[in-house]
DNA sequence: TTTTTTTCTTGACCTACTTCATTTTTATTG
DNA sequence: CAATAAAAATGAAGTAGGTCAAGAAAAAAA
């Protein structure tokens, strides 16, 4: 049996905290109580495509957990010139890393690339979390030690490859992302220019 | 008044350790009882000049922290080539992360550069440590998020500068790394090659 | 649906950095 | 302290990828 759902009830904060928790109990076992110490730690918030959530100069006080929807982290250059740092979608986590840990002022943009509704928790109280509870002491230094091992991944690759190999590489192990991130902003992660990434694209539908 | 101690005895166990839990108590505050653990949880290991801590197809079975010396982990590409991921000296932590987390054969090599001593924990000792007392868990996950945070600026500069300017960045940032790592593996490090890095320096050589 | 803005494509030319081969310098070993 | 090996320097030639400019396509706004 189909039951019909209201369309803005889709997302409403109690489904939205129930991908989060399911996330985080990959990782560690929750009890009841803890769950509900959790969800009630962060805030639902629905962000509209091209609007910011983090902008250099200002700290960025928020951890965001991606609900739905899409978000992009980069930098411009003196010169103008953009770099992506990271992408998110649903089950990711953005924020200005550097920024939040440290709680110093930003140096990136983080913006939504579609209408989205992310789970944030203030620093504060993740802090709270984490010194109240071994156990959510643990679950942000699995998220840690696996951003740490995914970024040491990055690196090598990017040292160690073209720019067409860091494409079909990215292409492998992002296909959700590729159909969902501009052009020009996945060649300036993949540390390239648009144009180069366009004849990339080309070249290979052209083989096949 | 001056103590003369046999050479030896300079970097014994007892020395050895108190750098690591100076170390450590920069980012919680240990008991005694909690000292000892840590200390006991470590063995001092001392590694000859070339000699490797780590090679591909082997799980990375221990986290090490350097008393004295350096050490270098690249990996070799297929055609011969070497990139270097990290470096580590006094102070610095060093492993496969992605083998030593994952528990799965490591893809790099790390090196000692010069006859070194280091302190190493063994994997599921630190599993213990950090399941026995929440102190533990928060050291290694701060160290974790400082880790990825560092490398986060990294990218981006990658990402956003040149040869040169990266060489300078270095330069500026680790001058204490400088004259204890080779050209080529400094390099390789920066993205370049060992030529190009021998001509950009030349040329500041130069100028002044 | 039309207009406007944003993104992508394509061609022509350019340059930062690589490759290869050889020599010089520095470090290691017997 | 020779002899040998490893690392660094240097020149010449090559190329992966960048820049710039203009048009085409797609998306957003009106």
């Amino acid at each position: 049996m189909l039951i019909l759902v209201p369309k803005h009830e889709l997302f409403n904060p109690v489904s939205s905290k129930k991908s989060l928790i399911n996330y985080v109990n990959n990782f560690v076992e929750l009890s009841s109580e803890e769950t509900h110490q959790l969800e009630s730690s962060f805030e639902e918030v629905k962000v509209k495509k091209r609007q910011f959530i983090v902008q250099p100069g200002f700290t960025n006080m928020h951890r965001a957990f991606v609900v739905k929807g899409a978000f992009r982290a980069y930098i411009i250059t003196n010169d103008g010139q953009e770099h992506t740092l990271q992408f998110a979608i649903e089950n990711w986590w953005i924020s200005d890393f550097n920024s939040y840990i440290y709680q110093h002022p930003a140096t990136l943009f983080i913006v939504a690339l579609e209408d989205s509704t992310i789970l944030q928790i203030e620093y504060n109280q993740e802090q709270e979390l984490k010194k109240s509870n071994h156990k959510f002491e643990t679950f942000f230094r699995i998220m840690a030690e696996k951003g740490l091992a995914f970024e040491h991944r990055r690196i090598l690759f990017n040292l160690t490859n073209s720019a067409e190999a860091r494409y079909e590489n990215f292409l492998l192990n992002f296909p959700n992302f590729v159909n969902r991130v501009p052009q020009y902003a996945l060649a300036s992660y993949l540390g390239m220019t648009t144009e180069f990434l366009s004849r990339i694209r080309n070249k290979r539908i052209k083989k096949s």
